[in-house]
DNA sequence: TGCCTGATTGCCT
DNA sequence: GGCAATCAGGCAA
């Protein structure tokens, strides 16, 4: 919960054969291991949750409504579930192949949303599990820390444990998904 | 083996 | 604002 806050402003970074993508973490989600059913931790280590119950600093991608990929951050303790759902990005690099990823030209929709961001870096099911201090995803701190307000809310597009107050934005920020 | 659910998006009315 | 698209994983049989 407090490495969700903490992971606001973050970069993350994805490096292939087209190039290097990147951009400002504004939105996160924590999904807690023991008593959030909302997390896919909750029913215990199975071969798709492994790496939530693995060393932090790890990607835990997966996909959702068979056709869009969900990145999350591994940052509990190896041991113990717990992750962070990276909700939206402000691109900050790559970003003209972000938009012939996405076949758009608007700035703020290429990144706004889950589903939208891991299209637009090109990070699919394969990278979970993937080191994230290693590459070919990185996540790092800003060259320059910007100020910005956090603002709290419950949770978005789930159904079990949706009231609980775990998502994280940068309050006014244009490119958060919803708000 | 087969059914069903889902941390979403974008197209259609 | 409603709803279809599409598939991996979990669970029952």
């Amino acid at each position: 919960m407090e490495a969700a806050r903490a992971l606001l402003g973050k970069i993350v970074a994805h490096t292939d054969a087209h190039g290097t993508t990147a951009g400002r973490i504004v939105e996160t989600e924590a999904y807690l291991g023991a008593g959030d059913l909302a997390a896919h931790s909750a029913r215990g280590e199975t071969p798709r949750t492994k790496v939530i119950f693995g060393p932090p600093g790890h990607a835990y991608v997966y996909l959702i409504y068979g056709m869009y990929d969900c990145l999350n951050i591994v940052v509990e303790p190896e041991g113990v579930a717990g992750c962070v759902l990276v909700r939206a990005l402000e691109p900050t690099d790559g970003i003209d192949e972000m938009k012939r990823r996405r076949g758009i030209e608007k700035l703020e929709e290429l990144a706004n949303g889950p589903g939208k961001l891991t299209r637009a870096m090109g990070i699919t099911l394969r990278h979970s599990g993937a080191d994230l201090t290693r590459g070919p995803i990185t996540v790092h701190p800003p060259e320059r820390e910007a100020e910005f307000a956090i603002a709290v809310s419950r949770r978005i597009g789930i159904t079990k444990s949706a009231d609980l107050p775990l998502r994280f934005y940068m309050k006014g920020n244009r490119f958060v998904s919803r708000g």
